[in-house]
DNA sequence: TCGTGGTGTTCCAACGTTGTAACCGGCGTG
DNA sequence: CACGCCGGTTACAACGTTGGAACACCACGA
């Protein structure tokens, strides 16, 4: 508490208020004299600036949001966390919101909350459009995660992403190398977002060019990216005739991945021996899941870097800059889910 | 970023300032009539207050924070999600703070960081001791998780909690109750952490109340509750001799009790045949794990709303309230690591 | 000796809000 | 009819900080 306030600071340095200020601002023009007897005194009295004073005056806060659909997925818990690192290297502050998967909210939170509170937000939308979100880019700092414009040809935000796309194709690819014909792609959600979209394309554009047709009903439509959603999914294609039971299946993350394994396990149904399974995320979760799960990574540092860093640069420069989009890179980790055997994790 | 001000409302409404400032606070001695034009003239210009020439002005923000030792640790995702949504029905925002299991950190933390910039913060210590804690307690509110104070009889900081003896205690007699003889305990760490120690205290008490005795060999030392740890903390149990390997394992969070699953899958031992495995969280991860985990659940919604209510109720009255413990339920969920069989999830 | 220029410091005002006190008008009461 | 009271409104100052202009000081060259 202790409201030490810069003319505390200044009475007991013997210097003027607004010296007090330079000095811990480190602006130029401050002898080194004075700078450390300010310093000194700073130290003495414990002097703390008052963010909200500060903010007042200048129109900066030191504070971004990050907004996410569902803090308890571990996913956007792990990109938090990387967020929250990289913000503080640049002597951010992050606060963190969730939009449960709401429009509005989103659009909401995007604005930047009590507008006046944030300098910029980081947002991974999951229902609200490119179009809606235009609407606040011209006037509020905004970095998107993992969306990107379709339709029209203007992007109207900086973006960081993965090659949603490749990422879906490269995974589905790699099950089709393990002989398997008939397979499934969980993930298709009622919305169509962005994201779902995107893996879908990538999903058939595998399927295509290894000459295997593309079998609705093994792309079942589901809600949400949660394990409960992946359970359910994996039950009914696991209830289907012998010969129309996929034996590979393609989660479009870790969560309904862990959920389809469950299914599996319930069944009956080995893993990979009847059916692989693979997600997206590369969450720890799914490294120690039973058996460990084939996942394709995101670079989730990566993202939050480039996300943190950009988010920086459209806030100090007040001047539009054009939108930029960053892309992510990402690898794939092959695991017991589709290669079999028990190893050892090496951890 | 639309600056409207309360004086462009007052202007619109034709009235002062003061009486804008007055509606819009919900301020009582307002003719209906004011109120109503003021509130038109605020819908009209979207007018919303600026946080931080409050917070100057009152001394408050509105802003509390939640400081945990890491956030893609699933207890506490959970957690921070519950905390959230409490406060938001309070009318407070969150912010989300990691301490990384750093004992300095978070003693800054507890302070407030810019300490002007929060009206308090809930801390789940994890390294920090009461005693440390106690020097901030006085002067900026402060809700514990968790911890309590041990050697000294005053309480030293507003607590919410768990029973966590108890819990151990009931959670172990539960294996002892299957029969199991030899059983482990997975969390006893280095640093002796007061969660440690009191699950510790309830494991003793339960092998006591049943005449078994207590083996410093089946109580490994670990560093962190993470999932790593109890892989490899039960993979040097089962490598011990035949007759020493325990039959029972008592994990003290289920990321441990997840990565001692993991061990015994790759040691070929069955769950729960060879080993009973159970653990502490009620995560959902525990749920759809293979097998469904036993673990016992602490009300994360109960401890989110006594946590942010005691909070809430320190920074009303500034006058120094007595401390409080509050105590959240807690409750045991048997599943398949210790009752065997393989049922389908009511998902 | 006086300017000149640069360097270091101070003074003043303002950011948007709210608490306090003062103000105004109308009503009820003596 | 005068007075006091109270509901409703306004004026003013202050919260702690920083940008800009003004100011003092020193060394230097004219």
């Amino acid at each position: 508490m202790a409201a030490v306030r810069l003319k505390d600071v200044a009475e007991r340095a013997g210097v003027s208020i607004k010296t007090v200020s330079n000095v811990v601002r480190g602006a130029p023009r401050v002898s080194e004299a004075t700078r450390s007897r300010v310093m000194r005194a700073v130290d003495e009295l414990g002097y703390r600036p008052n963010p909200s004073a500060r903010r007042l005056r200048t129109g900066r806060s030191g504070l971004i949001a990050l907004v996410v659909p569902e803090l308890a997925t571990p996913y956007f818990a792990e990109l938090a966390h990387h967020v929250r690192g990289e913000a503080t290297l640049l002597g951010l502050t992050v606060l963190i919101e969730e939009s449960l998967g709401d429009a509005a909210e989103e659009l909401r939170l995007a604005g930047g909350v009590g507008a006046s509170l944030l300098d910029g937000v980081i947002l991974s939308p999951l229902r609200a459009t490119p179009d809606e979100l235009a609407s606040v880019t011209d006037e509020f700092p905004l970095v998107l995660l993992g969306e990107r414009t379709y339709g029209r040809n203007r992007v109207v935000a900086d973006h960081v992403l993965i090659d949603n796309v490749a990422a879906a194709r490269d995974l589905t690819a790699h099950l089709i190398g393990l002989g398997r014909t008939r397979i499934a792609a969980v993930g298709v959600d009622r919305q169509g977002s962005a994201t779902s979209r995107q893996r879908l394309e990538g999903y058939q554009q595998a399927l295509h060019a290894a000459g295997l047709p593309f079998d609705p009903r093994l792309a079942p439509r589901i809600e949400e990216f949660d394990r409960r959603n992946g359970l359910l999914a994996m039950r009914r294609l696991a209830a289907l005739p012998a010969g129309e039971r996929p034996d590979a299946v393609f989660c479009f993350s870790d969560l309904l991945a862990v959920g389809a394994q469950r299914a599996l396990h319930e069944a009956g149904l080995a893993i990979p021996g009847d059916v692989a399974v693979a997600g997206i995320d590369g969450s720890e979760e799914a490294l120690y899941s039973t058996p460990s799960l084939t996942t394709m990574v995101p670079d989730k540092a990566a993202i939050a870097s480039l996300a943190v860093k950009c988010l920086a640069a459209r806030i100090r420069s007040r001047a539009p800059l054009p939108f930029e989009v960053h892309v992510a890179p990402h690898w794939l980790e092959v695991r017991e889910s589709t290669s079999g055997g028990r190893r050892a994790l090496d951890a």
